[in-house]
DNA sequence: CTTGACCTGTGTGTAACTCACACCTTTATA
DNA sequence: TATAAAGGTGTGAGTTACACACAGGTCAAG
């Protein structure tokens, strides 16, 4: 009992087979095979293989960017460099994407709000729909743009 | 001059000339074809059409969504009903989305500022990267573990 | 021996584009 | 008028990190 299939490592670890297959397609995991069915044998090397997968990725750090470092590491070079810029990188757009994601927010926070007063409307073949094609922005203004009845 | 070419109309609405082809392989846009090379020939509908596409997109609708909204609206039914229940998820899911990043976020910047304190490690074969899995969590400990030389 | 539950590997799909590429058009030059 | 360079076009494939589908294999119970 010295390996583990698929399944096995995926629950012990909390994670879905497909994620670790993922891993193993994607060559970063390399299991040895069962000769008689072809099924994958994980050992000890690839759980913590897959341990360091885990913890780099709560990081933020890509796939890609763990098999660099892992390859990397493999060859005998440090790979805390590089770790470092990446992570400089990652931050980065990290930062860019909650600023921009947040901004959605609010804009999508606004648009819900405003169309609470607003009706609903049947299409005109001139218009789409007029809650999408009437939200103009952060405007507070009350006296909307006139809707469809009226 | 009643018609656009993609790269035209691309230029028109600030987008790429490759995302007008996405929208229109993607059904969205459905353009006439010039019938002496097969290019597409974009007229005042698809360039309302577009438009609509993108303040959707900024109000943070899928483009599945905004394809289902305008299939509502072209047969006749108002999409407002469905827009705004769609919204509605996309709202939840969008912060949801910008809690997981930012508690990732932080969770980074913790990271990188304690690594500014260790140094680079080679590999031993037994670990990876120190810097990776050395790093437990938000403990502003500074007594860190031990590392390589020591 | 068969039934059923469960597991396996592999192929394909996802979102919203972007890139690669061979070919076609248009413009400038010789 | 020939031609070459620049730039535009449609289509196929690649991107990220998996999730799903599915035909078939495995194993215990009966």
């Amino acid at each position: 009992m010295t390996s583990l299939t698929v399944s096995q490592l995926a629950k012990q670890l909390s994670i879905s087979a497909d994620t670790v297959r993922h891993y193993v397609r994607s060559g970063l995991l390399t299991p040895d095979r069962d000769p008689d069915n072809g099924y994958k044998r994980f050992q000890n090397k690839d759980i913590k293989r897959l341990q360091f997968i885990l913890q780099a990725k709560s990081l933020g750090f890509s796939l890609i960017d763990i098999q660099t470092i892992m390859d990397q590491s493999s060859h005998g070079e440090s790979p805390c460099p590089q770790v470092r810029i990446i992570m400089e990188t990652r931050l980065k757009e990290t930062a860019d994407k909650i600023t921009a994601m947040q901004s959605t927010y609010t804009k999508m926070q606004t648009a819900m709000q405003r169309w609470q007063t607003q009706p609903n409307c049947t299409p005109t073949g001139e218009h789409i729909c007029h809650l999408i094609e009437g939200f103009s922005g952060p405007i507070n203004d009350f006296k909307e743009q006139g809707c469809c009845h009226e």
